[in-house]
DNA sequence: ATGAAAGCGCTAACAT
DNA sequence: ATGTTAGCGCTTTCAT
């Protein structure tokens, strides 16, 4: 900067000036200016930039697991609405461990971000989102609400679940078996209410044997799967709590020979991005990704910026969308499902791509 | 840090020396520092660091679709292998433009990123990569090989797209369809390199009416089977190109009801996350991500330490794994495909998991 | 409209 | 073994 400067006979507050544009500047020294920033290749220092006006348009994001397709694909989002407005993006995986947790946060407040995007870990995250507080960083939870002194983005999972529940009841099914999440987290735990109201709903009862938990992943849940299908009275469909637990299913099932949704029903929590060559196609609960990390970015930057900052912290839960395909045992272009709270849409009319299929690998 | 010293009763610099253990400092006056630290909830401001040492510590990472699990599985796997070395990671998409790919890159030297790992866009990258050598920041190159003055990562293409074509070919196929990429990436005219020389190596002759290009993407690849299919003499079996055409080629399959491997066989380039739970399962070839992923980060850290570091600009290329499933026509626990330059296995030996199939969404 | 100078929070000589 | 001091490359008063 100071070679620019001298280049162009100006002072280095000029230069700075014109840079961001912060105050007049004659024409004639402007173009003096821009010209030495093109000769010189100058490209403005911003480490030393943020130190003076402490703030560096960095978002610090913490993830539990990156591998987790809906995860990715809020953070490519996030990414895409920050850069927007001009803000970059830290990754910091938390190794889904409440250490690993602290260890990314503290990198982060360490590099000064203006504010971050937390997806908590299961588990005693206090001590964090305590931290967070003191340290007075914008920070928004995604996903998992686990705190409401924060603001706080997620999905609404009672209600969708419920109409999952009440879908498969519909088509007369009265033994109707759940896979659940992880203990602890805030989407297991709702999504088994929206399962209980979904049957209540339908005048169905509880039935604990109808339940069982495959820990958010893939092969607990073929585990759990088996389980059920072993009780004396197995399940004759079953909604999974999530992703990774429909392709344990979807594994376990193959296994055993049965076949969907001939022999057994199955819906589930989060569309798959392959779900479309499924065959048959999953029924599923999409979620609103864009949505979601939209409505995050925009958070975020309103508390960072301050402007219409202060406000008391809010809980957004956006509406998932129910895709209906036939693995719940509608035909192909079947009738619509039994209307309720959900909006519905039928895959023939073409989704608002929700996953960009692109590019190369 | 002034606060700490104070409290401390003692110079800043002692308090620098202590937290970076940059100099021999007397038990008691560390003990009274930490204690300092402690107390005041004090976090070294890696801003003011980094301007006076110039470093960051940071990596920047320019992808040009993060909802491509092949790169996103990259991006999670350095994020952790330079988070070990105290790297943290900052995202940057290039949109798959060229303008975007130079907006990405600028951000992050202005940020004065340690290094920069990036994955080339199709298209004239020559400004940008000039740009990043005239900068002297330590870069790699991922996947796509562009520029020999550049470090460079990526899979294998040729041989194994070769082993692909040549298992077919022993399965007694003679019309062996190619969906490829897109223009100008070199993983696409590599693979197409090695389907031509599987061919020549079964004594096929190579016949463009069999080739089309699927654009890297799922749409046009379900467009590019369909031109093939319609050929007065179609292939009996097809090789995808990459993860997404394979989705195109799969729905347009199913469209046209045809069933695999027994209407067509089909093998492809990429293993598919949830490849395990297609019916019939994929017979693909797996990248190796994680190895891709180390080799980046370490390369990067050499080249940014400058230990060890000067030396040409080195070109590696990782062989993929040959993953035998049945969509190839074999049976499921049938005889290993025919041996040749892939190193093999069989799915019944779980893989090294490629995919942690973990967590929540 | 422009320049001079102070200072952001640190590290690294240079002293002692 | 510890303290003092001079910057790192910018932005931002405060003068002019």
């Amino acid at each position: 900067m100071t070679d620019v400067a001298a280049r162009a006979g100006v002072a280095a507050s000029t230069v700075s000036h014109v840079v961001n544009g912060t105050r007049p500047v004659s024409t004639e020294l402007r173009r003096r200016v821009l010209e030495a920033i093109e000769e010189t290749g100058y490209l403005p220092n911003r480490i030393a930039r943020s130190l003076v006006t402490s703030d560096t348009h960095l978002i610090g994001i913490v993830m539990s697991a990156l591998t987790n397709r809906f995860f990715v694909a809020v953070v490519a989002a996030m990414e895409r609405a920050g850069r927007r407005h001009g803000y970059s993006s830290v990754l910091a995986d938390s190794r889904d461990s409440v250490q690993g947790e602290a260890d990314a946060v503290n990198a982060l407040l360490s590099r000064r971000v203006d504010g971050i995007v937390l997806a908590p870990v299961a588990g005693d995250r206090k001590p964090v989102l305590d931290r967070l507080l003191s340290e007075e960083v914008p920070t928004v939870l995604i996903d998992r609400f686990a705190d409401s002194r924060f603001d706080q983005v997620g999905v609404e999972n009672i209600e969708s679940t419920a109409s999952l529940v009440e879908h498969l009841a519909a088509l007369g099914h009265s033994r109707i078996g759940f896979i659940g999440g992880l203990k602890g987290l805030s989407t297991t735990e709702e999504r088994i209410r929206g399962y209980r109201l979904g049957l209540e709903r339908s005048g169905l009862g509880y039935d604990h044997n109808l339940v069982a938990s495959g820990r958010s992943a893939a092969a607990p849940a073929e585990q759990a799967l088996g389980l059920l299908l072993d009780r004396p009275a197995p399940p004759t469909a079953i909604v999974s709590g999530n992703n990774y637990m429909t392709i344990g299913v979807l594994a376990g099932l193959r296994k055993r020979g049965m076949r969907v949704p001939d022999d057994i029903a199955l819906v589930a929590y989060d569309d798959i991005e392959f779900a479309e060559v499924f065959h048959p196609r999953l029924t599923a609960i999409a979620q609103p990704v864009l949505q979601i990390a939209s409505t995050v970015v925009n958070l975020l930057i309103r508390r960072m910026t301050g402007k219409d900052g202060a406000g008391p912290p809010q809980a957004t839960r956006l509406p998932g969308t129910f895709v209906h395909r036939e693995s719940c045992g509608c035909p192909p272009n079947g009738s619509a499902p039994p209307a309720r709270s959900q909006p519905r849409r039928h895959p023939e009319q073409p989704p608002r791509s929700r996953h960009a299929l692109v590019a190369e690998g």
